[in-house]
RNA sequence: GGCUCCGUAGCUCAACUGGAUAGAGCACCUGACUACGGAUCAGGAGGUUUAAGGUUCGAAUCCUUACGGAGUCACCA
């Protein structure tokens, strides 16, 4: 049990032997003591007025002294209003350092033999990453080393999305216009190149629906199908996938082209294997450089057919209902989520199907208890019935079912439309903030004496931090702006802040030279910026655990961020090297150390590296 | 329109899940290196937490209502 654990309990307990009441342990708060007043936590005692029937200040009173005397760890307390606060004696803090500054694991739970898994980044293969897979990748990156660190075996995978007709537009397009050209001759990413193509179809296809417009057929659909309120403009954008699907010689093309896919044509599925070679290898390019890998890939050409016998067992539960023209349905209203098809009156599936299929799937290959799934918000419905159906097919995993959905990004020039071409890519992203961290590199002489490839690699590592924690501080559910001038900057609430606050004590241990840190043991009267570090640090394996328990990263980003802040203030309040006695060497050098490897292990939650020097 | 989510400093975000005087960063202004890394630190200014009610000892947080924004309501994915 640790310090504030003991805490809350001494509290229920000296409540029942002072008033004789009982009080839940959501009742005990303890938190954090504001820095205004002295002490280290604080019991609100507000909610025992009404069993001691006494005034608040007299209650912390009689409480604090009793917490005083059952907590030898406690040292004193003050009254202020209805707040007591309680002082925490130097001696624990000390140990708690002395305990942990060699820990580089500290805060990680050990082995707990349970198992996992995290869906995170599930691409389209027509087009290449954005920046909202970005947000993705890092989420559910997070995710995976969180659960880790709370002793969870985690398996990461990912459905790629790899067939239907928007491949099929990549496909024929190539094969229309590309004339043989492919990644190697063009010199062009290989993702990049097949996205390409899906822009040109979508050029090629609107510059045949323009002309199209002015035909006499398209006057007669005009003429025929006009609504007063809708000009002819309205009208025609209206329009556009009624044509795609009837008019449409390209779209016709394309729709042919994925009968042949679904129908195993050679040539078709021959390359159509060949584009999607293509896009993954640029995908891994990417995933590479963002540091992040998968135990398994899912192909949704594989999966979209299972689900049917999860169908067949929801038919015999009664789960399940077929209409008279043979559609499958789910009557999910009393979960307030309306009538569901399961399956089309053609026999086919659809997307909730498939992922009904894929979630047992899942379950058959790695036993798994639970599944999060890394998904945007806009698709919070799908989930709710998605988990909904699978608990009523009593489904094993069905209570371990979490949808982690997080909100759109924005730019500052409003929503992403890769219509409008202001989708940030994601290649070009990582491109620009490296060039950025070379800038402001450059005007430092911090590493000249280090290779050319050791710079590189440090620049690399403050480059991503400084995108990823712009990222992964905000909150996931919420909708968030990137700005990308402001995701470059490398000062203030920002990745290198933090990694700065790294480098600098690995700077100080190399100053230290040799040391013995003996002395530590006789150090007392720590100073504020001691204390406050050393209190960060009693808490962070709770933090990790709430980060867990909410899947939540953000958490941990602004825990980085915290410590670093009050680490860099310690720094220049105090000397370390040149401390006033030895025992203050000894003590801040280990404090050091703790910080240090506290700051590494909780930014590696968030997939981001430290370099040793920047 | 139904359901869900969001609204906090000029901007980007916090607020330990109902606790003390709502905190950081950016931008703006003023200071700090012959001290271990100035990618740092100290200070200033900036708020009726969209609005109005309610519950409570105590509300940014919970409940109504209104306003503003987003998502979703396919035999699409």
């Amino acid at each position: 049990m640790n310090i504030v654990e003991v805490i809350q309990d001494q509290v229920i307990k000296g409540v029942k032997t002072l008033y004789g009441a009982d009080v839940a342990p959501e009742q005990a708060v303890v938190s954090p003591t504001r820095k205004e007043f002295e002490g280290n936590y604080t019991v609100v005692v507000f909610p025992f007025t009404r069993a001691a029937k006494k005034k608040p200040e007299m209650i912390g009173e009689e409480l604090g002294a009793y917490l005083v005397q059952e907590v030898p760890e406690l040292e004193s307390f003050n009254v202020i209003k209805g707040f007591l606060n309680l002082v925490v004696a130097d001696t624990y803090w000390a140990q708690l350092v002395d305990d942990i500054y060699e820990q580089t694991n500290y805060g990680l739970q050990p082995r707990n033999g349970r198992k996992v898994m995290v869906e995170f980044s599930s691409p389209n293969t027509n087009k290449p990453l954005h920046l909202g897979h970005i947000r993705n990748i890092l989420l559910g990156w997070s995710a995976y080393k969180i659960l880790d660190a709370v002793g969870y075996d985690v398996v990461r995978v990912q459905i790629v999305n790899d067939r239907g007709i928007a491949i099929c537009k990549s496909m024929l397009a190539w094969q229309r216009f590309a004339d043989g050209a492919t990644p190697g001759s063009t010199d062009t990413k290989s993702d990049h190149f097949v996205g390409d193509y899906y822009v040109r179809f979508e050029k090629e296809f609107r510059a045949e629906y323009e002309a199209w417009q002015e035909t006499a057929a398209a006057e007669k659909v005009y003429e025929a199908e006009k609504k007063e309120e809708l000009s002819k403009a309205a009208f025609f954008k209206a329009y556009k996938d009624k044509y795609f699907n009837q008019y449409s010689e390209l779209g016709g093309a394309a729709k042919e082209m994925l009968r042949k896919w679904e129908a195993n044509d050679p040539a078709t599925r021959t390359l159509w294997e060949r584009m999607n070679q293509w896009v993954y290898d640029g995908f891994n390019e990417t995933y590479e450089k963002l540091g992040v890998t998968f135990d398994r890939l899912y192909y949704e050409s594989q999966t979209y057919l299972l689900g049917k016998q999860l169908v067949d067992k929801g038919m015999d539960s009664g789960t399940f209902y077929k209409k008279e023209d043979g559609s499958v349905w789910a009557d999910l209203e009393d979960a307030k989520l309306d009538h569901k098809t399961i399956l089309r009156s053609d026999g086919t599936s659809l997307y909730v199907t498939q992922d009904l299929g894929t979630a047992h799937q899942r379950y058959e290959d790695f036993g798994v208890e639970k599944m999060i799934y890394v998904v945007a918000d806009e698709q919070n419905y799908h989930f709710q019935v998605l988990f909904e159906i699978l608990k009523r097919l009593e489904e094993p995993y069905a209570d371990g079912l979490y949808h982690l959905s997080y909100g759109m990004v924005d730019l500052p020039s409003g929503r992403m439309k890769s219509r409008e071409g202001t989708v940030v890519d994601a290649d070009d992203l990582v491109a620009e903030v490296i060039e950025e961290a070379r800038l402001n590199s450059a005007e430092r002489d911090t590493t000249a004496d280090l290779s050319e490839d050791q710079r590189q690699d440090i620049i690399r590592k403050i480059a991503l931090a400084a995108l990823k924690f712009f990222i992964i501080k905000v909150h996931p559910k919420k909708r968030m702006v990137f700005d990308p001038k402001e995701s470059v900057d490398l000062r203030g609430q920002t990745g290198p802040y933090i990694q700065n606050a790294y480098v600098r004590i690995q700077s100080v241990i190399r100053n230290a030279g040799q040391f013995d840190l003996v002395a530590a043991s006789s150090y007392t009267g720590l100073n504020d910026e001691e204390r406050e570090l050393t209190q960060l640090l009693f808490g962070f394996p709770q933090l990790i655990q709430t980060a867990a328990n909410e899947m939540d990263p953000s958490h941990i980003a602004a825990f980085c961020y915290d410590m670093a802040k009050a680490y860099h203030k310690f720094y220049h309040e105090h000397s370390i090297l040149s401390a006033e006695s030895e025992a203050a060497r000894a003590f801040r050098l280990k404090l050091s150390m703790a910080v240090s490897n506290t700051l590494r292990t909780g930014m590696d939650l968030l997939g981001i590296e430290m370099p040793e020097r920047m």
